[in-house]
Parts: structure tokens; sequence; C-alpha cells
RNA sequence: GGCGCUAUCGUCUAGGGGUUAGGACGUGAGAUUCUCAAUCUUAAAACCCGGGUUCGAUUCCCGGUAGCGCUACCA
């Protein structure tokens, strides 16, 4: 075991799929214990299976993990000391090894066939026994073995399992013992040539100097294999902690049936990174005896900790993230309002209350008018309409976006606290874009408000109010509001609810003080879908309930 | 089937031979702003079962059960 050494972890994902949030979690722990002790961090593609392996998945999972916060010190983009970083940049060297293990007997071809392997396995597991290799090929003689291989004869590289237990220390489990009798030499070269995984990860490890082995549980049962073939070649066993899975919500594993499953689908869902790099690392750990919940990245740094890391298995919960999202929304609207050096602009929106890509926000903007175009009887199949903001849209910063963007800030930062994820503002905000007098007068759920006695009066008596005040401005709102108040003698939930349903098509909402504005300056704005302003609404409001002046 | 791992409120967890078993999410109730959301207060809610060790076990040991994983010429 590497002494005195610095500490050296790696996350080895295949570029098989969407960087599932299993091993986003796996990467976090590796890369936290890293950063805490002063080591290395090591990024490397395991593209073994190069079926399934595509270099887009590649590039993809970089990009996740880097917006997610975690840097990597070595890697296939920034090299190191240690190349290659992709495994199938490496299969000569597996080669070697394995020819190493060949000559010194302690491994051997093996020339079972995959049918006959096959049957044995059956066998054993109808009469409830280990299903082991038989240990055929075990004794042939190698001269024997070189003739027939010679001949063209298929064969594959068993590894010879000692004939004692294996035992491994575990940071989060503990001392594990697996009895040989269960181990049976594992093929490490297939006869196709082409190395196992179980086989070239002991390499990669022990070239790379890896110190510590922080990975998936489900890999706790290949450990002893492993170990085995660290110890054929003589290398150094690093220390292993073997991470719990994480479950849905019915105890099985997660997948996409459970919902957004990779960065990328909660990149989309509008939850930040600090939020789920939280989320993530109070998953299977916790400081001792401390009630905090929400952690920033230095402070998860400082405090982790490996050896108390839960081995049971963990359920996701969805609430809770989206809770922790929420405080990081807060959070970041405060330090946005705080700091009014700033400017409210495209670069501030992009880089402080938006923590998304420029592709996002696009794509944000783009959901944002989407959805509320469509609302209230949406219909979600109708959902393409023009892609105005791509057109460059977004990228001329005239001075007449600027208006735009800053109208958009003062959007987001009022529904951004409704919402407890990002793509949720959308939703919130669709009162301001789309407003349908007919259903604000006839829809149920404001019949109880619409045939309540004071009613009617507060809805005139604000139309006439309003309409008749040449110059709304915002300091002026709360005379019209009391000029109402007086008038009809409604106070509170009577005041206001009709007025609501008369301005947004529903009695719950925001505040006036803070929606009106917002709906008159949109008004003014030249945006790709028209906002209508509280003059228009009131009138048609008024010829869709029949309202006499 | 075999082997392995795991087991505290519904969920994430703290704790640990004697505790009113703590916190958070969620849930219920109340307060509050015109409403909803948010916020605040508050309530309900847990040591898997059986043996052993011990004066005492939720905590230590053994067994059972359940969940999960592995059982490949996948990674």
């Amino acid at each position: 075991m590497p002494q005195n050494d610095k500490v050296r972890v790696r996350f080895a994902p295949s570029p098989t799929g969407q960087l599932h949030i299993g091993n986003v979690r796996t990467a976090l722990f590796n890369w936290l214990f890293a950063r805490q002790k002063g080591g290395t961090f090591i990024l490397r593609i395991e593209d073994t299976d190069l079926e399934r392996s595509e270099a887009r998945y590649e590039t993809q999972l970089m990009e996740d993990l880097k917006w997610l916060g975690i840097d990597w010190d070595e890697g296939p983009d920034v090299g190191g000391p240690y190349p290659p970083y992709r495994q199938s940049d490496k299969m000569d060297v597996y080669r070697s090894y394995a020819e190493r293990l060949i000559k010194e007997q302690k491994a051997y071809y093996c020339f079972c066939s995959a049918e006959e392997l096959e049957r044995d396995r059956q066998q054993a597991m109808a009469e409830q026994r280990q299903p082991n290799y038989s240990g055929k090929c075990r004794n042939i003689d190698p001269a024997e073995a070189e003739r027939r291989r010679a001949a063209g004869e298929p064969a594959a590289i068993r590894l010879r399992i000692p004939e004692h237990p294996i035992r491994f220390h575990d940071i989060v489990r503990g001392d594990v013992e697996f009895s040989n009798e269960v181990v049976s030499d594992p093929i490490i070269v297939r006869s196709s040539g082409m190395p196992v995984y179980n086989y070239v990860v002991v390499i990669d490890d022990a070239d790379m100097k890896i110190t510590h082995v922080i990975r998936g549980d489900d890999h706790i049962s290949n450990t002893p294999k492993q170990v085995a073939v660290y110890e054929a070649l003589g290398l150094p066993v690093p220390e292993f902690a073997h991470l719990s899975t994480i479950l849905g919500p019915d105890r099985e594993r997660l997948s996409k049936r459970h919902g957004a499953t990779s960065v990328a689908n909660f990149r989309e869902m509008g939850i930040l990174p600090e939020a789920l790099m939280n989320y993530l690392a109070l998953l299977g750990w916790a400081p001792s005896g401390s009630n905090k919940e929400i952690f920033t990245k230095e402070e998860l740094i400082r405090e982790f900790d490996l050896n108390r890391v839960t081995p049971s298995p963990a359920i996701f919960d969805f609430q809770k993230l989206y809770w922790i999202n929420r405080q990081y929304i807060k959070r970041r609207l405060v330090s946005e309002t705080t700091q009014p050096a700033i400017p409210p602009s495209y670069d501030s929106f992009l880089h402080y209350l938006m923590p998304l890509q420029h592709a996002d926000v696009r794509r944000h903007f783009n959901q944002l008018i989407q959805r509320t175009s469509l609302y209230p009887r949406a219909n979600l199949a109708v959902y393409s309409l023009p892609s105005f903001i791509d057109k460059g849209w977004l990228d001329t910063r005239s001075v007449a976006n600027e208006h735009v963007f800053k109208w958009f800030l003062d959007l987001v930062a009022l529904f951004a606290p409704y919402s407890d994820r990002l793509d949720e503002v959308a939703r919130q905000a669709a009162p301001v874009f789309h407003y349908d007098a007919g259903f604000a007068a006839h829809n149920s759920a404001n019949a109880e408000v619409l045939n309540s006695p004071q009613t009617l009066n507060v809805m005139r008596t604000f139309r006439n109010s309003w309409l008749h005040q040449p110059v709304h401005e915002w300091n002026r709102l709360s005379s019209i509001f009391d000029q109402v108040k007086m008038q009809t003698g409604a106070t509170g939930k009577a005041l206001f609810h009709p007025i609501r349903i008369m301005l947004i098509g529903s009695h719950s909402g925001p505040d006036f003080n803070k929606l009106i504005p917002l709906i008159e300056e949109g008004s003014r704005l030249q945006l790709p879908v028209h906002v209508k302003s509280i003059r228009e609404r009131i009138n048609e409001f008024a010829a869709a309930q029949g309202l006499k002046p």
C-alpha cells in the first residue's frame, strides 16, 4: 500500500451514454477527497467496450463535470505524467502484461468454448452450486498450449487465483473477505485479444499510481479478482472505498423511468450546479453532529470525510433537491440585488442569475416564450414557436435589447422565488404573456369571486380610476387602490381578487406593486409576443363580461 | 441457487451500552402578507425480527428476514 504518497484518485467513466447521477456522485466524492487532501484528481476514459463507446459522450461528460464545478488535474484533454488517459490508446500495454503473466505461469490459456462454459454454468446453477469455472485448462502444459495456439485454436487468457482467501480493506465497509472457493480463475484477455475490464482497470490504476479507488459498490464483488491481479503482477494494492447505490423511490436502482437521471436532465430542469453538488454530497455523507444542510463548495471540501460515508443505499429524493435548489435560487437573487455595481444587463443575467451556458439561456428564453403563449388551455403538443431568439437576437447587445434584458431580469426576479426549479419560472410567468379575457370572465375557478356582490362594483371602479389616470406612474398605484377602496368600501380579498382576475385571469398571483409595473413596461417593449397593457386587459375583460362603464 | 453488501421517522441522516433518540425534506395545524407561493411557529412520525453478552441494549455478537449487488470472453 502506498504510504506517505500524495493522494491520487480517479473517476473512470465509460462514454456509453449520458452521465448518470450515480456516477456523478462517485466523481464528486473522488473530487472532494482529492481537493481536501491536496491530492490529484484524474479523469480516465474507460472505452474498452468499443461497440458502445462514442466520442460525443466523452465530450459531453467532460462538459457536464465542468458545469457542476468539478475539475481534473490529469485527463485525456489536459494530459499528465502517466498517459494515455483513454484505455483504447493502451492496448499494447495490457497485452505485454498478459504475456508476462503467462510466462510466469500466473495465467494460462483457456481453450474452452463459450458454449461449453455456459453449459457448465447452467448445470452448476441447477445443482445449486457456485457457478465456478471448472479449471479444465488450468493444467494444460504450456508447451502443449503453445502448440494448440499455433495451430489456430482460439484461446482466452485466465488468471490463476491463489489457494487462499482474498481480503482487502474498504474505507466505507471495513475489512472484506472472499473465500477463494467463490472466485474462480477469471478471464483477463478474451480470445479476440481484447483485455477485460477487471484486468485493465488494475493496470491503469497501478500505472497511474492511484492510491484510493473510490467507486460504486456494484464493483465490490469484482474487487477480489482485481486484488488477485495486483498480487500476480506484484503491484501495490490501493485502498478501496465502495459507495452505495442510489435508488429510486421504489427501491430499484435509479433509472430513466424515475425521471431525471443525467446531469443534462437536471440542468434542463433549471437545477443550479451548486445545488446539485450540495444535494449529492449529502446523499450518503453527513458531517458529524451537524445540523447544517446548505454547504458551499469550499465547506464541502473542508468538511468532507470518506470515513463518514454511509454504506447503506440511499433513495434519491427529488423534493429535497428542489428545496435545496430554491435556497440557491434565492441566494442568487439576493446577491444580484445587493450588488448594484453589476448592471442588470445581458451579461449579468448570464453570469449571475442564470448559471447556464449560452445555449441553455437561449433555450430557456425560448421556452419562456413558447410556454407562456400557450397558457392557459395549453396544448403542449403545439410547441414550436418561431425561434427568433436563435437568430442572433440574444447576441445583439443593442441598447434596445438591454431594456429587454433588464425587463426579463425583473420578470425572472419576480417569479423565481415562487419556483424551486428555474424551468418553472416560465409557467409562473405565463399570465404576463397570455391574457384571455373570456377565460378570465368565465373560468369556473373564478366563479366564487365573480359572483360575490361587491365584485362588479370593484371592477367598474378600478376600471374607471385606471382609465382616467392620464399617466400611470408607479408611485400613483397605491392612490388608485385607495380610491377604489374608498368608493366601494371593499378591502382585502374583496378588493384585490376581482382586480387580479380582471388583470391576469386568476385571483392569486404576485403582488400588484411589482406585477403591474412589469406588465406595463412589457407592453411598451418590442417583444415577439405582445404583452397586453393594463388598459387593454381592462377593456377586453369588460367586453367579455359585458361590463358597463 | 451461491456469494457479498446493507438495515434509525415516508425519505436523507445525527447519535450511541443508561438520551425526552437530534436535524432536514415531505406531511398536518396555526400565524402572516389581498391570494397562492415563500416565510415563521408547531404537531405527528423511527432504532427490522429473534436469540446471546450485560445490572441494562436501539447501540456489541450470532442467527433470521427483507432490500440491493455480483454471479459474463459487459463496464
